[in-house]
DNA sequence: AAGAAAATAGACAGATCTGTATATTTTGTG
DNA sequence: CACAAAATATACAGATCTGTCTATTTTCTT
């Protein structure tokens, strides 16, 4: 078996046990044998299947990016075909996330929070979703009739980030709704 | 010595040192021994002036917090009395600081980040600068004449914290500029 | 100058960290 | 069954982590 392979049962399994432990306590304060004392896998498979702690974590933002924007895109598909509604949906879908369970933040943002250094793999890797994110925006907001989809989705996106942060900290879904007013607010003075 | 003693020039000289690593390398990422190896402090003297490095650290925040919002202050007080002008100019202020030398984002963030667990003490203290920040911020929003400051002022606070982090993570000022022009949108909306 | 307070060096404990090496066992496939 | 791939347990290296202890020296105050 190969470093470069893509999926395997137990690669799986060693992915999903430490997005759970990273997500739930930071990636910096979670260590390796954690990780493979809860999962019950040995040191060498993790090694087998990820050069270092550094690719595990990469690996598990490149899939947690794709994850994260299906769910995000399946809510605006669901919300039909209104430009507007649409790109309202995502404020929706962002209340949800807020108060699901096991919500704590943003895992990119804190990743570049824990990695400050704009050069290092994992905070670039971290913020690449939050490009992906905003290209997404951006034609939300071109569809919906912005002006300069660019600057709205810019501004979205910064509102969306804030609201992540205050949702973490305070625990309440509220900031979503607050969001969401916002946004619809931002969208009629773009269109106008 | 008591290490409930508030100042002295040791105590100054490593809450500095450790205040300049915390902030650049990241809170879990910085050690003891590098903070006194680079203050140039005996190991003992950090144990007499701070119970832990948690209390470090939660020394060196709330410091922080009230250099941060001395300094905001000042620049909103240097805008003069225009209740707009005085509310725009933290936007002023945001992108004097993002353009700085040694911009890393906000560390209050990044301990949020850090620490992900809403009861941690770190996590706590972090969180109480921003609910300060929002406060002066609900102030000036009032004064400008918003009819609902709270809201505006909630508002504000996630277009500045999402345009913080895309200013550390892009290492430009133009999310500052960005947020200005749509605050004061929102504040002629709030006015209106 | 004398006594008290503060800071020092340095060793140490005990845990934890990432990553490697090796030899064995399990698993899957022909 | 036989062979190869994958996963295992275990030990280990070498560094690092926070925090403690002790004995000595420096600094400040009176």
């Amino acid at each position: 078996m190969s470093a470069t392979a893509q999926s395997s049962p137990k690669r799986d399994h060693l992915m999903a046990t430490a997005w759970r432990l990273f997500y739930r306590d930071g990636l910096r304060a979670v260590g390796i044998d954690t990780i493979l004392g809860e999962a019950g896998v040995a040191k060498m498979t993790l090694y087998n299947h990820f050069a270092s702690k550094e690719e595990l974590i990469i690996a598990i933002l490149e899939k947690r990016d794709l994850e994260f924007r299906t769910s995000l895109m399946a809510q605006v598909e669901s919300a039909g075909t209104d430009p507007e509604q649409r790109l309202l949906a995502v404020f929706d879908w962002l209340e949800g996330w807020f108060g699901s369970e096991s919500f704590k933040g943003c895992v990119f943002i804190r990743a570049v929070s824990e990695y400050p250094e704009p050069t290092h793999p994992i905070h670039q890797t971290a913020w690449r979703h939050k490009i992906a994110v905003k290209a997404a925006l951006t034609d939300l907001c071109g569809a919906a009739g912005a002006k300069d989809a660019v600057a709205l989705a810019e501004t979205l996106s910064f509102l969306i980030d804030g609201a992540i942060v205050t949702a973490h900290a305070t625990q309440t879904t509220a900031p979503a709704r607050s969001a969401r007013v916002t946004a619809a607010q931002l969208l009629k003075l773009a269109t106008a």
